[in-house]
DNA sequence: TCCGGTAATTACTCCGACATATTACAGGAT
DNA sequence: ATCCTGTAATATGTCGGAGTAATTACCGGA
């Protein structure tokens, strides 16, 4: 067994090939060996109730200052997955205190393979936000909120969701929902959830064609908010995210 | 060598003047740094866009070393409150980018006088996700949920609201609800939100004698859930948020 | 005017030492 | 024998300083 581990610096080159967690430009060396470690423990890695192995021999083992891994720590114990006391360590926290709508506990979440059973629950909390999203947009939007959904709306068509640029103005057009509710608590939460479940649209995409065009859908949300008819806009998102639930669920069994 | 350590450090009680964070038990120096920082950039005194002064300047006016200060900031990070780059500084990030549902940013939300707007915002978004978590705690309880919800209703009927041990006995049957609905993500989330408004309740308990027995609507939600009528529990607890906002409301103007 | 090289500033990383808190154990009193 | 108390061991917490790396801002040349 190689002891060799990875090297978490620069430039090394030597790369046993695995991998491990290298930091790109604009990440810090502590930002990285959090990512890495935040990955095992949302990968089950390291399940609740495991106690790291001590700082030093840790940092050691990584090959990183023990102050880089302490900062590493505090960003994990920050989100509420691990907790560190004197004398015992280290330990992963019961996944009842992880704070698993923070973007990047998401972004860890779905690096690997991730939880099917999280899934449904991060789709069924987004089918309960979002036509509530919509419900108030559709009384509060003003005109920019309108022409910025409208223009979404047109990239959408010209691009196609097949291409980045169409996913980007998809994004632009919930974005804009969002913030016509004028509900900041709202925004950041549903901007989580939509993120990591667009991660899951990736696999829907590589699994099959769009089975559907779903510009229509998309238009009828937004006559509903023009219209300012609070009830259709709410009824009118629930189809469309029980559309993207649907497909994903295909994809995911298939 | 004498380590002459004001105010951050252990409870000298001397307290120059300024109010500076003091570390409670259990409370490590940097949490509490992060907590005072967290508080200020929550409160407005430093505002989106400022740049704090650097790690040596700062950490030399707070006291304490660079590792301790550095080691807060990572947390603010983590909590998207702050961003560092080289030779730029650390800058407070525009409000968009913080985690306004993470447990400690609300808590320092909430810890001095909460933005009257973004109370709003909690509420309504409490008042979206609550009733539709009763309608799934109605199809997915068992027996086991449905005898906490019971004690829990018990003990809110001997103690009353008045005291910690009937708000504890609410929290216990709210979270008995979260639980049954076997969604982890709502758990997470209803939890920290309701957390944060219960602070805000205890302003209403300041202002002015509960003005109505809350029981009979806690007891409409737990019929409807232990029937198993979905459409009914979410309109139960509606009318159980509606009723919270209501004191809230009047309580703040007041 | 614009572009590229250079210098200065700031955060970032590392290191080694000491302080503190918590656990675990041993010893004595009940 | 059990419980409590004091003590020692151990891992995290805090400290101070030194050196590195990255980004910005400035300056000079095309």
């Amino acid at each position: 067994m190689v002891k060799e581990n990875p090297s978490l610096h620069r430039d090394e080159t030597d790369n046993g090939g695995a991998a491990k967690a290298v930091r790109g430009p604009g990440r810090r060396l502590h930002g990285a060996i959090a990512h890495k470690l935040g990955m095992a423990i949302l990968s089950g890695q390291y399940a609740p109730g495991d106690t790291l192995s001590g700082e030093v021999a840790f940092a050691e083992e990584l090959e990183v200052s023990r102050s880089a891994y302490r900062e590493a720590i505090q960003v994990l114990t920050a989100k509420g997955l691990v907790e560190s006391r004197p004398k015992a360590g280290t330990r992963v926290l019961p996944r009842n205190r992880w704070n698993l709508l923070d973007p990047e506990v998401l972004a860890w979440a779905f690096a690997g393979e991730p939880d099917i059973q999280f899934v449904r629950d991060l789709f069924e909390l987004r089918a309960i936000v979002e036509p509530a999203a919509a419900r108030l947009a559709a009384q509060r939007r003003d005109k920019d909120d309108l022409r910025i959904m409208k223009d979404a709306l047109a990239a959408m068509r010209r691009h196609t969701l097949a291409t980045e640029a169409g996913r980007a103005a998809d994004r632009d057009f919930h974005n804009a929902i969002l913030n016509a509710t004028r509900n900041d608590a709202l925004l950041t939460l549903t901007a989580s959830i939509g993120a990591a479940v667009n991660w899951t649209t990736q696999y829907k995409q590589r699994a099959r064609a769009l089975p559907r065009n779903p510009i229509p859908d998309h238009v009828r949300v937004y006559d509903a908010i023009a219209a300012g008819d609070a009830q259709a806009a709410a009824e009118a998102m629930g189809v469309l995210v029980d559309l993207a639930l649907e497909d994903t669920a295909s994809a995911m069994v298939g």
